[in-house]
DNA sequence: ATGAAAGCGCTAACAA
DNA sequence: TTGTTAGCGCTTTCAT
């Protein structure tokens, strides 16, 4: 029946025979009713298709009924943090909080009841001033040690990621593997440069990594993929005539130059992608001359010319996870000093050999 | 001072000496007032940081406070319809209003004030629900003809984004351009390949159109391609090994095979690069032998190896504009009958012989 | 175990 | 032109 007017509590509690009070505690869980009607009252609000005025609740509440979101200040376009926001946004409104976005410069005390922020940069103003704001701060990632800090941490194990990835490219005979790394001060670059020179180390294998901004534009990155290919890197842009092709014939098993890398695992995301068109300049077949890896998933490397074998980060989840973390504590928890954990999915595909 | 109460219109109204209602007339811009009070209060509720409380305000004004946003299934990865949510949550946010993502499947009668509706799908049958609520509906880009019509609709000019892009590779050298298209009945899809026909028979040259998935796999797209290329379009998967080159030389000027395309354009989001995929196996240089043009731009096409010349939709403008259409018609204006439209930007880049 | 009453901050009738 | 008053729907003392 469109245009009536939707139940309200009192409606419930006239129906169901009780005071509003006895409804609200009802359906609201406070835990001092009987069994019987505290199942009656559900049921008749059911029945109703009774759902809670969150304006009303939060007013009543002293809420404002929304939750700050930080993104870093490259993210729009970046796929990972919209499938983020879009997971604190899904996690959020099912408790009736709407996702407010903080401007980049804002330094305005946003109305909001609590803040999620992901990936915070060293140094980064705003991250301290939602820190010393007073309300709970959920990071999704580790902020740098020296900032105060926030309420409770989410992360997603990049380590283990990333060391799937290296081994991943290793088993399918890369030896001398490199990483194209942002050297921003982000707790995943960070995890991502240690991890890297660890594994590298273990090997006994020599370290090849070259900084690429977080937010890298075609030509960046595929310049600095063509200079750690050996080749010049030049201007020209990305069409490759035939004349180009074939100048490095090498494969995994022969190549005989022994500092060139024969695999390139791209940190940026959708950086991959000036790795494939440098590999392509310089005559190197990708999947099988060059083995080309990233390290955060998204449709561009699954429809990538070869698809690109890449970590699925579970953006989503790891908002949702991370809105759950802010929410738990607005419902009154004790912040959580362990931090979660979540796995990361290696998709295997063609740029590394696979099927 | 983090910890003290913010201030209430009631603390306005003391500071500047005149009641609660005076203030809220004077912030709210009901037009009753002297210019010199509204000035005063206006002051005052700067000086002392006043935000309204939003819970309060839609409380009062018998409003959830929230519109609801309906996506196309597929949406999920698709940078177009998140950067488009993005444009709506900001703009929404500006009035306090926050985003219900509506799920696929809900008939459950959603907590909002209105709707956003963006590409809807002829005969969706949660586009008829919301049509049929009573609530105002914004449809960005037009429904089907036979359906129930939107409150209003904000369109983007998709008949000349494509004409110019068409007009693009023929300056280019194009004579023989192609169509990449989805056959599900969106306005988009329609009105693109309506315009393509027409711009071939002002030509007299012979349409070249394929079906391809809305949300179509990178190997359905290949396949696809390969076929209108000539090729078989085989199982191989993107690798694309020397061997493969160069079997097909041609170029724009000469290309002697009177029936094959000597440009793809592609409608889908990220299709393009399917399609640089089978030239790569076709042994077709792109943005030479072939050009490759997309009616979708993201930051994939500008990664591409070549970066491919695409259509900025702008849409998170798009998705700012529908959720102003929204706002104004929550605000008591009359529906508008016109529709919107907005300038498409093409953005020129290699795979189309570009700089 | 349940009910009565107050009040969160705001806006819109109605008075003056 | 401005002030008084009521009440949106909900949760929470406090009383029963």
């Amino acid at each position: 029946m469109p245009g009536a007017r939707p139940p309200t509590l009192l409606d419930v509690a006239r129906a169901a025979g009780v005071s509003r009070t006895t409804a609200s505690a009802a359906l609201g869980g406070s835990g001092r009713l009987s069994k019987e009607t505290r199942a009656h009252v559900a049921d008749v609000a059911a029945r109703l298709g009774y759902r809670a005025n969150p304006a009303a609740r939060h007013l009543r509440r002293g809420r404002l009924g929304a939750i700050g979101l930080h993104l870093p200040a490259q993210a729009t376009g970046l796929a990972y943090y919209m499938e983020f926001a879009f997971g604190v946004v899904e996690r959020a409104q099912r408790e009736g909080l709407s996702v407010t976005l903080l401007a980049p410069g804002a330094t305005d005390p946003a109305q909001v009841d609590g803040f999620v922020v992901v990936d915070p940069l060293r140094g980064d103003p705003l991250v301290g001033a939602l820190l010393g704001s007073g309300l709970p701060v959920v990071s999704g990632e580790q902020v740098a040690p020296g900032e105060p800090a926030p309420t409770a941490v989410v992360q997603t194990d990049h380590e283990g990621g990333l060391r799937a990835l290296l081994d991943h490219v290793a088993a399918r005979g890369a030896r001398r593997p490199a990483l194209l790394a942002p050297d921003e001060a982000s707790a995943w670059a960070q995890a991502l440069r240690t991890t890297y020179d660890d594994w590298c180390r273990e090997r006994a294998i020599v370290p090849r990594v070259r900084d690429v901004p977080f937010s890298a534009t075609p030509d960046e990155v595929r310049e600095v993929s063509a200079e750690l290919l050996g080749a010049r890197g030049g201007r020209t842009s990305g069409a490759t005539g035939p004349a180009d092709r074939a100048a490095h014939p090498r494969s995994v098993e022969t190549a005989g130059d022994a500092g060139l890398p024969d695999a390139i695992v791209c940190a940026p995301d959708g950086s991959a992608l000036g790795a494939i068109a440098a590999a392509g300049e310089a005559g190197l077949t990708v999947g099988d001359d060059l083995l080309v890896a990233a390290c955060v998933d998204s449709a561009a490397m699954a429809l990538a010319g070869p698809p690109v074998t890449a970590l699925d980060l579970r953006p989503r989840e790891f908002g949702a996870r991370c809105a759950s973390a802010l929410l738990a504590l607005l419902a009154g928890e004790r912040p959580t000093a362990e931090t979660l954990r979540q796995p990361i999915d290696l998709v295997a595909r063609a740029s590394t050999g696979g099927g």
